[in-house]
DNA sequence: ACAAATTTTGCAAGCGCTTGTAAACCAATT
DNA sequence: AATTGGTTTACAAGCGCTTGCAAAATTTGT
């Protein structure tokens, strides 16, 4: 509720000069505008600390310069982070960013949508959506520009970014195997999630390719969570045979059986090897440092941001889907198993 | 850029059976209709799945419903931590979080602020301002809704909420005496944060409570950085006379000097202790856990939104300050020093 | 049952901006 | 000097909603 009003383009028109539609055409796009006339507005606006009234432009038709981010929740790293490579990319364009938690409200999503489409922003970016969504359809439809962000939906008729989950996975086992290990375990994540699915895939494939056969006794089950990563390490240590190394499919599950095993009075890499999922901050600051895979976040968010940066500019650029590489980063978590 | 259009105010209008305005009333603050209207009116609402169009409201002269929240920067876990907390509180309400992040671009915030104020959002919440800002006082007088998170400005006229800096910096400087230590190093934040100055007072303080002289030598300066922090432990440890415990202004800076003290050869505790600051989540993670003081970073981000909230509803509330207490949790980096 | 007091509804105007269309301008052409 | 064609500017309307004011409907008092 400001007390004394912004001045509105009329106010620039008078002092400039001109009308206001010259100055409207001068502030948004260009079209026809005379090189001093311009110089006139823009020197009025500069004076008079004009400031566009967004609502007001988008009312009218014009863009919000906004763009609508959708996120579970943010009480995972996991998700800053990608929201930080998103906002990265973003202060480098003129759109700034409007965050939905979806969180505890379910299928608050449908509303959001709803509002978003409505006006409120320019485009949606669906960070790690979890359930299959009905208003994917809605937005496909209405031909709103959105991208997905790890969560490929499956028809494959989404612009989105995601990592080769599989492929990470199957690295870091085939890193453990040929270091020497012939019993891995594997701490799994939330089942209803892609990416854990995948990586049990890669994980299951290495095993194969290597000739060595899959125990299901091995696959402890998480959640992604500290607290389920914790139980599933122990649950594997308390094997009769226990494996000699362990791949979690998340750091945070990671760095939970690494409380595990030391509790256990087992050294890391000395008596079992750990290998982790993510490349989170603290994997690199922890005690042992953890070899883990290491998953682009930032780099997500931010091509995530320019994919809708690009159809924004050029809205009949066609589906386009983003694989990015994971990478083993080798650190001091992993040894060949004891003689 | 939806291609079939959304219902308006009209179409209910028409749908109900009563004029536009009937409708307007209905579904923002009640007024006076009747409730046999009120009821048509919602049911053709609900029927033609109306979405309010908030710029066209917001244009009107209603509320954005649209809290603004400022904050530096992405890349600290301090920063997005805070967030959380704001968003948390937020979900609560029926306000929506739009993100502006004034990173790189130095007076960008005067800006935001102009923009905020001319429409965009309903309030605004600074969090961890770094300069003292000239905004403010625009903000101020033109009555607009803000809270200060993490930083007070001097004048004592915002509404915000902190931490007590000092008497957490006391506590940590406290526990080390108490453990025996008489030589104990100080690395220090970014000087031109109060939370960084208040710290450090809170550290000389003690110090001069039980006795101590200060020593210019055992401050030595970080950033709240990482790699500042490790340079400023090497500092410390490269003494003729080396401190036998070390407390650093932020978590950050004690997982940097962990890293340097282990590399000198040092042991944790046994040789030389370690306090932290914020309780950041890798602090328990860690080998050995980090002894901290604990800075209720999600409680700040709530209260902050609470108190805009309030402000909101209420909008002749007076000026308030929230000071949150600190907590030292003791974990396993400190002991008392060598005999 | 009727006027007066209320409650409820409808109309018009306007928030600040974009944009189609028409008018004005200007230089170039004949 | 008059015409032409393109470039630049102005006007009007309208985006979807809120709100002051006046008219209509309903209730109340006697």
């Amino acid at each position: 509720m400001p007390v004394n009003k912004m001045p509105t383009i009329y106010d620039i028109a008078k002092e400039a000069g001109v009308s206001y539609s010259t100055v409207s055409r001068t502030l948004s796009g260009f079209e026809f505008v005379k090189e001093s006339t311009r110089e006139k507005v823009l020197a009025a606006a500069n004076k008079l600390g004009y400031v566009p009234n967004q609502q007001a432009r988008s009312l009218a038709g014009g863009p919000s310069n906004l763009i609508g981010v959708l996120v579970p929740t943010l009480a995972n790293d996991y998700i800053t982070q990608i929201i930080h490579g998103i906002d990265d990319e973003l202060t480098k364009s003129s759109y700034n960013l409007i965050l939905y938690t979806t969180n505890r409200h379910q299928g608050k999503e449908a509303t959001y949508a709803a509002a978003i489409m409505n006006g409120a922003a320019d485009a949606l970016l669906l960070v790690a959506p979890l359930i299959s969504d009905p208003y994917l359809d809605v937005l496909r439809e209405q031909n709103f520009p959105y991208v997905l962000i790890d969560q490929a939906d499956q028809s494959d008729q989404s612009t989105a970014v995601n990592t080769n989950n599989q492929k990470g996975a199957y690295e870091a086992t085939q890193y453990l195997i040929q270091l020497g290990h012939r019993r891995i375990g594997f701490i799994a994540g939330l089942p209803q999630l892609n990416s854990a699915i995948e990586r049990l895939a890669g994980y299951k494939k290495a095993l194969a390719d290597y000739g060595l056969s899959f125990h299901e006794t091995y696959v402890a089950q998480g959640r992604f969570t500290s607290s389920y990563g914790y139980t599933a390490a122990k649950q594997l240590l308390n094997l009769a045979t226990p494996p000699t190394a362990i791949f979690a499919a998340n750091d945070l599950s990671a760095m939970a059986a690494m409380e595990a095993i030391r509790e256990h009075g087992l050294r890391i890499p000395d008596d079992i090897s750990l290998v982790g999922f993510d490349d989170v901050p603290q994997a690199s600051i922890g005690y042992p440092k953890l070899t883990t895979i290491r998953q682009p976040l930032h780099q997500m968010g931010q091509d995530g941001a320019r994919l809708i940066l690009e159809r924004l500019a050029n809205p009949s650029v066609e589906v386009r889907r983003i694989t990015l590489e994971t990478e083993l980063i080798i650190r001091d978590s992993c040894a060949p198993p004891r003689a």
